[in-house]
DNA sequence: TTTAGCATTGTCAATAGTTGAGTGCTAATT
DNA sequence: AATTAGCACTCAACTATTGACAATGCTAAA
């Protein structure tokens, strides 16, 4: 544990680099510490010792590093309020009735990507612990119809179906059926593997053009399955504009790593807290921060999360997230 | 209309610059068209006096303008045919039965974007000209059900309607009558406008809970109107790598607009060829450019396009869109 | 019309010198 | 025992300066 004087110094200096993005050094944070530029070095030395500033060479002022980022979020910062015109602001969407909930969370994540001037994100949860419900079909015309398949949790896909000779909709129905009788309460990634083997052998009794039927719905459930496309980004290039995104390959290499879809549902938090992961620890920069945590409102869950460069205003995002989370939730 | 060598030497400068990123000297290219540096030089000054070349400095090679790369596109290069390998690799795709039309044309674009290390993109038809064809209602269960929004083209959209006190599912029945009786074939941007001024004012005889049944519709139309969210990108920055976007403010830039959505809808394309859009013309950046085509199949269109710096493969990537335009529309 | 030859121009990379902000350490001070 | 003044030292960042080089434009000869 540290003193207070160090408590202090650290606080300041992490503060002041978020703010500056320049290395801190000892002159310019004495008169806050009422004391000499002499003993700032010294006590500067013992937090380097112990690991918890950096110097970027060695006649350079310190920088945070990870272990003083952690420290700082975890000890020396507090969340901060908003104002109220951030309330107010947030207040307006989150109020609306006749917005569904999804859209309301994504709309204040919006606003605060645009208040804070980082990225939002919003995952819905992974569709892999979703069952299977039932499947509906709607006929849209004479030669189309739409498959609606709809899980436990609320998740709905629809895929449109032409019609053909080889394809009627009376065979669709009958094959519907089967898979209402048979698979509901199926796990949505194992659906596939019983269509295969527990539809496939008997669908020949009921249905004429098995084949192309089969794979038709075959397809539909891969897709669901395969499709990551659960998610909202906001401003996803604004906090890039910070100094230390300053090489075209950085930027390419975030904005790669934005794009990816195992990188972001890998993001999907799974404990409730506010959570922060720090450079290295965000996997996809070692200068960038994650604060993510999840929610839960009725049996549905999923992740906000603010993407922004390590140096990040801790204080507000965290608050940001904590008050949205808690709106949320009632 | 150049003479036979100018013709020659443009084209040698235009492939030689696209293929090495560095301004063409004289020297370089005087073997290729068999007379000397000097000759070269002089053909060179009147290429650049009739605006087709232009130097980075007094004292640096050619590179093509923007009017250099147009006469090479109309007048220099033919489009390259497809290898086997790559007709093979797209045919496994176009040809599968059972992929949908636009999943099949969006997955050979994928494809395309990796063969040429471009940027792909598919973007559906705008909505606006859309007609209502029919709203259906799906129950789910004992608390939300699903309205469905069909549109003549084919469009759908699907939005889940919580029910509770305000909102019974007869409500929402009643409510959906209503629209299909009146406004069936009503352009889609329309559509809020007519809800408001013709079911408004007599959806009172009809409907206790008006206002919120009311609301819930308005907001399924507008969240259709307003969703531009009809495209699929591939492999958005696998152009960026190339030697010209060096800056990070240059990535930053162009990945920003391939987020916008305004400069994404900017996209579609009003005209059948393979249209190429230089640089400037392209919207996105001065060493950016967009290869696009508009293609119809049985009354739905849409645009494909390829992105990639202006100093791009041309006879490549139009040889490829013309591939799969004409795959497509067949 | 083509070409050889030459002065000229601007880039690039290397080198060197200067400045200034910052450090660590020691010895004196409180 | 803690603080501080003082001083030597370090390094990044900036500014010139230089030479090598790759082009050019132009002129005069072929």
């Amino acid at each position: 544990m540290l003193g207070k004087r160090q408590n202090e110094m650290l606080k300041i200096i992490v503060e002041e680099y978020i703010k500056t993005a320049k290395p801190v050094g000892s002159k310019s944070i004495c008169d806050s510490l009422n004391c000499s530029s002499a003993t700032v070095r010294n006590e500067m030395a013992y937090l380097e010792d112990i690991g918890y500033l950096e110097k970027t060479h060695t006649s350079s002022g310190r920088v945070p590093s990870e272990l003083g980022y952690r420290y700082y979020v975890d000890n020396l910062m507090k969340p901060k309020e908003l104002t109220g015109e951030e309330v107010l602001t947030l207040q307006t969407i989150l109020s609306n009735q006749s917005l569904e909930l999804s859209d309301a969370i994504t709309k204040s994540m919006e606003i605060i990507s645009e208040l804070t001037n980082y990225t939002s994100l919003v995952l819905g949860s992974s569709i892999s612990d979703n069952r299977l419900k039932k499947v509906e079909v709607v006929p849209i015309s004479d030669n189309s119809v739409i498959a609606i398949i709809i899980t436990d949790k609320g998740h709905i896909e629809n895929k449109t179906i032409a019609i053909n000779e080889n394809i009627s909709v009376d065979e669709i129905r009958k094959m519907v059926d089967l898979i209402n009788n048979l698979l509901v309460g199926t796990l949505i990634d194992e659906v596939n593997k019983k269509l295969e083997f527990e539809i496939k052998p008997i669908i020949g009794k009921y249905i004429k053009q098995q084949e192309a039927i089969y794979n038709m719905f075959y397809n539909a459930f891969n897709e669901m399955t395969s499709k990551k496309d659960n998610y909202h980004f906001s401003g996803k290039t604004n906090f890039l504009k910070a100094p230390e995104f300053d090489s075209a390959d950085k930027v390419r290499s975030i904005v790669d790593k934005l794009e990816d879809k195992d990188v972001i549902s890998s993001i999907e938090e799974t404990s409730s807290g506010i959570n922060v992961y720090i450079g290295d620890e965000s996997n996809i920069d070692s200068d960038v921060t994650v604060i993510k945590t999840k929610y839960i409102v009725n049996g549905e869950e999923g992740t906000i999360a603010i993407i922004g460069p390590k140096r990040m205003k801790y204080d507000k995002v965290i608050g940001m997230l904590e008050y949205i989370k808690g709106e949320i939730e009632k």
